[in-house]
DNA sequence: ATGAAAGCGCTAACAT
DNA sequence: ATGTTAGCGCTTTCAT
């Protein structure tokens, strides 16, 4: 390794040629003679050459590069979202500079300023947890930008977004369905905007059921099994009575089922838990999860299509895709039904 | 968005000053007058100006990011791999450039021309399905390379390894320890190195308990869910008195238990089953996983650690990390001993 | 302490 | 069909 790096001119040398010539060898420029042509692309596959990104970038002004802003690539909603995006970037010739933020706000204008000085093409950034006017400043500076699981009010922002509203009415309306007349809501990452949209849904429906919302069935956590384990215990412990919860995702889901588990609870029997996302884990847990199916990957590949829109075009483009999440009955609801153990 | 980005000059010329003494600021070189940096760091700070990582990579030829290859990113073991790499990168000022090859062996060897044309200042390349030869030329091309669950014959290539053949012998001596005395093998990819490992050391386990092997009890299939179940399900076609089985991963296992609960087999007590990592899902079915613990996320920030040191310093380092991985005795396999229903 | 000049490896005009 | 000339935004070296 580390010998120098075979550069145009080097081949260009070899063959005899300016190094324009090997440049339009490279670059599929008609104006070149056969013979020229393969005699260049000869000493190209000899000396194993390789037109430098770096180079090309500075004069192009582009670096087929995308940035992606996930809060956290270990949470199979977001690896999985990145594996569309992947596929569909280097579909088209395009790499993805991953950026994790750790669920940090703070993180999120770092890696963004940093991505801008990377040049990247664009970003798409997933699940801000940031406030509207400095995500609004952090992202002015690019080219294109989309956004997914989170609307910026005002701005003309593409964006991928799950009908959370609706999503969150699904479920919670579902539970209510059961003949329970009070739903916990262990509501995830204050800061997220999906996390309030599904607020806003559980609350709506509950509303429609005649239900008084209390403020007691809301318990924040961190997006992870462990952090819903422990907000579903302390939450149970201040409402006992709680014969229903509706978790922020599956992850915080199966947390509250061994939350359940840990303190005698029957799921479903005396408990009923729902999740969101339908991550495969959802189908894996026993009992099986009643969620709400968000179709992840595409969410990436959907996210990547539309922002090579938005850099290889120059109108603005700025609609909003927004997904209709489904709800999927399991059994860590259904059976409390079936058992005919439901009141109603 | 999209108007032009403000460079070097533009702040110069702002600030009154030459390009250079600009830069002289942006790097902290201290032959700069408190007043001129005082002046100049307003100008940046009121433009918004940021350095051209491009520019910078084309005379410095170092690009401050580094190629990540895994065979695929929504796979647990790699989304916690790459947590772990990026949380290293990020804090020493580097970047990652994701790559997915889909299991598939040629994709391996284009990504990797790619990360050389981007010039990345080194690559991690995860799990290798490709062969010896390609992957060794694929590999000269830079700076420095660090490998992930795969050895190279005779290069001194650093490698982040689990002691696989050590593990493999583990999980199936536990098996054997049982009263089985018949042990299937879901392989997983043909292609894995970490594969082929294991199931050296499942065939030594065997040995040394006296059980002879029989090549019908290896099943190879791609290391999902999905996969393993019909991995399994064909393999107990063929080999239906088979009382155990060790699985390539815990995502195989986890079809291994699907496909027994299809084919009315309990487990433990009709079949044993254990799998490998440790990943969290194992610990959340029911029954939970007999595993063999892999630390992912340190393998992931290992890797970045030595990587930086073979690009930082200039003594060839080509140590290998073998980390030994931990027999994890769950309800897959062990409530069968308690139960009393071991033959032996 | 500051500036001027060269050059990193390439593409994009403009010659010829 | 090919070559020449700039120049992308910076760092490095050498002057002053």
């Amino acid at each position: 390794m580390s010998r120098r790096r075979v550069t145009i001119s080097d081949v260009a040398e070899l063959a005899g040629v300016s190094y324009q010539t090997v440049s339009r060898v490279i670059n599929n420029n008609p104006h070149v003679s056969a013979a020229t042509r393969q005699r260049v692309q000869e000493i190209i596959v000899e000396t194993g050459y390789r037109p430098s990104y770096i180079a090309r970038s500075l004069v192009t002004a582009r670096t087929a590069t995308i940035g992606l802003v996930v809060p956290d690539i270990s949470n199979p909603f977001f690896s999985a979202l990145a594996r569309g995006a992947e596929q569909v970037a280097s579909e088209h010739g395009y790499s993805i500079l991953l950026c994790n933020t750790g669920e940090d706000a703070s993180r999120e204008i770092e890696v963004l300023n940093l991505l801008h000085e990377r040049y990247v093409d664009g970003v798409i950034v997933c699940g801000s947890r940031q406030e509207d006017a400095p995500l609004k400043k952090a992202l002015a500076q690019f080219r294109a930008v989309v956004l997914v699981n989170r609307r910026l009010q005002g701005e003309m922002i593409p964006a991928v977004l799950v009908d959370d509203t609706s999503g969150g009415y699904l479920v919670t309306q579902h539970l209510l369905q059961l003949g329970i007349t009070a739903v916990g809501f262990v509501a995830g990452p204050s800061a997220s905007y999906s996390g309030a949209q599904r607020l806003q849904g559980y609350k709506q429906a509950l509303a429609d059921a005649g239900v008084k919302f209390k403020a007691g069935w809301v318990q924040y956590c961190a997006p992870t099994v462990a952090d819903g384990e422990e907000a579903v215990q302390s939450l149970l412990e201040k409402q006992p009575e709680l014969p229903a919860l509706f978790c922020y995702n599956d992850l915080v889901a199966v947390g509250a089922l061994r939350a359940c588990a840990a303190s005698g609870r029957q799921v479903p029997a005396d408990m009923a838990v729902a999740g969101y996302d339908d991550i495969m884990l959802a189908t894996l847990v026993s009992p099986a999860l009643t969620t709400c199916h968000v179709p992840c990957l595409e969410i990436g590949s959907q996210a990547v299509s539309i922002l090579l829109d938005c850099i290889n075009s120059d109108e603005e483009i700025c609609g909003e895709i927004v997904v209709k999440p489904e709800l999927v009955i399991r059994e860590s609801t259904s059976t409390k039904n079936e058992n005919g153990l439901a009141v109603s």
